[in-house]
Order: C-alpha cells, then sequence, then structure tokens
DNA sequence: AATTAATTGTTGCTTTTGCAACTTTTATCG
DNA sequence: CGATAAAAGTTGCAAAAGCAACAATTAATT
C-alpha cells in the first residue's frame, strides 16, 4: 500500500500512525476529474497513491499544456505552480490521493519523531528529486536546435535506462510537447538524423549509434 | 548577520545553537573562486551569507552556461544540480558561505526542536521557491515564438515589481540567454513589439501598454 | 579624461521551424 | 471483430529565428 519512496525506511505501523495524528483522509477521483484547481493556493499536502494524474494549464486560447506528470507516490501541493496560473490536477486515469495540511507535516509535535524526521528527510528529497528533473527539462529546452534537444534527451534516457537502446517513455506526441516544439518538425529531424545515422529509430524505440 | 528568509522565525542565539550542533563551518572565497566542484554528489549543505555565486555548467565545447544565481540566503547542495552534469559553484564576487553535513539538518536530536522545526519549514520553502522559479522559467521557455517568450517574461516581471513599467534586472544580453534565443533576433522582436505598440521600451526600461 | 571593454542596436541572408493538410499505422472500445 | 479514435509519419510553403558582421552607445578602468 504505501510502498514508495516517500514512505521508504517507516514502518507502516508509523506511516498510519502519522497520517492519523495529520487527520489525513482519502479520496477517490475517475478518469479525467479534476482533483485540484488552483493549485498554487492551496495549503494541503498531497500524495497519489494509486493511478496518475497531470498538472495542466489551460492557455489563454484554449490549448492545455501538460506541466508536469504524476504518478503513484508523487507529491504535489502549492509547490507545483507559479504564482500566477491556473494550473489544475487533473486525473489521467482513475486515481487515489491522500491528503492532509502541509502545516501539520511542518509542526512536529513529541510523538512519532523518528518517523516524522524520516518523512520530513524523504520530502525534501522528493522536492530535489523534482528540482533535478525541472533542471534537467530547463537544459533541454535551452537547447537552441530541435536537433539539439532530441540529442540531450536521448543523452539523458540514455543515462537513466543505462542502455543505447533506448525506449522513449511517452507518445512521440507528448515527447513534441516536453520538448516544446512543433510534432511534425520534430518527426522531420527524427528522420534526419536516421539519415545520418546518429540513430536508427522506429517509432518510440531509439538505437543510439555515436 | 543572520537576516534572511532562510533563518525567519529563528532567535539569533537558536540558529547559533543550531549550526554549532550541526558542526557548521565558514569559509570565504575570493572573486572567481570555486567554492564546490561536483555539486551533485556533495553531502553537504551550504548556505550563502553574503556575497554572489553562480551554479555554473561547463559545455564540452568550452562554453559555460549559467544554471543559477546565488544570492545571499540562498542554499546549495546536491538537490542543485543533474546527476550527471559537471557543475561548479562559482563565487561571483567575494563571498562567505557556513556548510554543515546534510544529515545533521534532518536527523533532528532532542534539542532546540522548535527551532529545528522553523528551520526545516524555511529549507522547504525554499526548495519551494526554487520549483516555483524553475516552474515559471520553463513556461516561458515553452512558448514558441521569441515574442511570446518576451511577453510571458513581461507578464510575470510586471506581477512581480507590481508595475507595467517595469525593469529587466540583468542585461538584455542575460535576458537573450535566460529566454534561450538568439540576440539580435530577440532585439529585433522588441523592435517590433515598439512598433505594434505593445511595449514601448528604451533599454532594459519598458512599459507595457496592453 | 581618454581608452578600452561591454552592451545595445541594426540588417541581409540562410537555415530551421511551425503550420496545415494529408495518409498510414497502431490502439482502444463497444 | 469491426468501427472509431489516437498516434505516427509525410510534405510544401510561409514565417520565424539563427548567424554573422557591423555601428553606435554606454559603462568601466587606468
Amino acid at each position: 500500500m504505501y510502498d514508495f519512496p516517500l514512505f521508504v525506511g517507516i514502518e507502516e505501523a508509523d506511516i498510519k500512525k502519522l497520517l492519523s495524528e495529520f487527520n489525513a483522509y482519502n479520496m477517490k477521483y475517475k478518469k479525467d476529474a479534476t482533483i485540484l484547481s488552483n493549485v498554487s493556493r492551496t495549503s494541503q499536502f498531497y500524495i497519489i497513491l494509486s493511478g496518475k494524474a497531470n498538472v495542466t494549464r489551460y492557455n489563454f486560447n484554449g490549448t492545455k499544456t501538460i506541466m508536469e506528470k504524476l504518478d503513484k507516490g508523487d507529491i504535489f501541493g502549492s509547490f507545483s505552480g507559479t504564482s500566477d496560473d491556473d494550473l489544475y490536477v487533473i486525473a489521467s486515469e482513475d486515481t487515489e490521493i491522500i491528503t492532509f495540511e502541509y502545516n501539520k507535516l511542518i509542526n512536529r509535535s513529541g510523538r512519532n519523531i523518528e518517523a516524522h524526521n524520516k518523512l520530513i528527510d524523504n520530502v525534501l528529497n522528493k522536492l530535489a528529486d523534482k528540482l533535478t528533473s525541472y533542471n534537467e527539462r530547463i537544459e533541454i529546452l535551452t537547447e537552441k536546435t530541435i536537433r539539439d534537444k532530441l540529442l540531450k534527451y536521448f543523452n539523458y534516457l540514455s543515462k537513466k535506462q543505462i542502455t543505447k537502446n533506448i525506449i522513449i517513455p511517452f507518445t512521440l506526441s507528448d515527447l513534441s510537447d516536453y520538448l516544446a516544439v512543433d510534432r511534425s518538425a520534430m518527426m522531420r529531424e527524427l528522420k534526419n538524423l536516421n539519415e545520418d545515422s546518429l540513430i536508427s529509430s522506429k517509432g518510440r524505440y531509439i538505437n543510439i549509434k555515436y
């Protein structure tokens, strides 16, 4: 049930005690339901217990951008967005969350101190991971050409998957969103990379040849 | 001495006690000195007491990119970079830091619990702020045209400076880096925005007219 | 105050990218 | 299983952006 990084190193019994002390409660959402609107102004701390959700921005012109994908064990809260934008957390499949007041997390009472310490450590690590992945995305977005964005992204993937035969973990359509480039232009560049023998790819399966 | 957000809400005496419990020590660096190399692998937690520094990446081709600017009161540590890149923290002027083991921050002993709680709260807020500013940059970088990047950036600035007469807080040259676009192309677009009467600007002084 | 360095501003040309409008292939669902 | 939807793959054309090479200002330094 609670077997994800956020709770690593904490006994299940202690997790339950803590959550109960925090007055935490569970909620279930169907696919496409809105879990949270006005993300930046919540005082709650959220954990995804199962399912998946997207932190989504709706632009004035009706298009939407996925700012972040949330998986089982991921956290979200006021730290998930900028102060002005209309960000929503939307379930991308049936999703269960648990939530409690952020303040409870911070202000330790006397009980369960050790478990509480560990939890905060884990939260810090989660945020640090998030910072790392934002950093990564910024480095990729900072590349000037589509080609360079792709190559940099492939590099990161290759390091993570520890192989030169990488599999893109989402659709190519989503990849073009992630890289913030036009999908067809990205496809064209993918073809060029194949023709220049820098990669050999079919769909989301890519072999890096350099 | 310790009057910055990281220590807000904590008595100076308590700060000193905590830092002493953490076996924290101070270091001074001259302008351009390397404060930390191999950022992602440090187990220390750093706070800038005075001065300024840059988190810098050196690319294979010899160019360097400033990933983040650090000011008085800012923190850095393993959470400041991606896992693979060679990141350095370089003093951009004479700088004093204080540092201690990250573990000491997390594992609370019995004493000074309240101050320690508050400190961790502040660290969480710092990280959250950082996430917010990364989010902001990502949202800007995600815009497709230079024009839209500029407008989005001006919007953020306008909200922060609470005025439509904004002042860009660094050189236009640095702005083009921040937006990851060619400087001359950015200048051209700035001119277009003026001609289209969306802004009226001279150098870094910009009046937003919409 | 004079010189040097840095920043700002400009422009023609070329390359890259986005857009639109398709076809083909692969998934999904009643 | 067949129908419908989603994703992948293509292409011509127009618009945007990068590059390079300057000139003009403004700031910094001795």
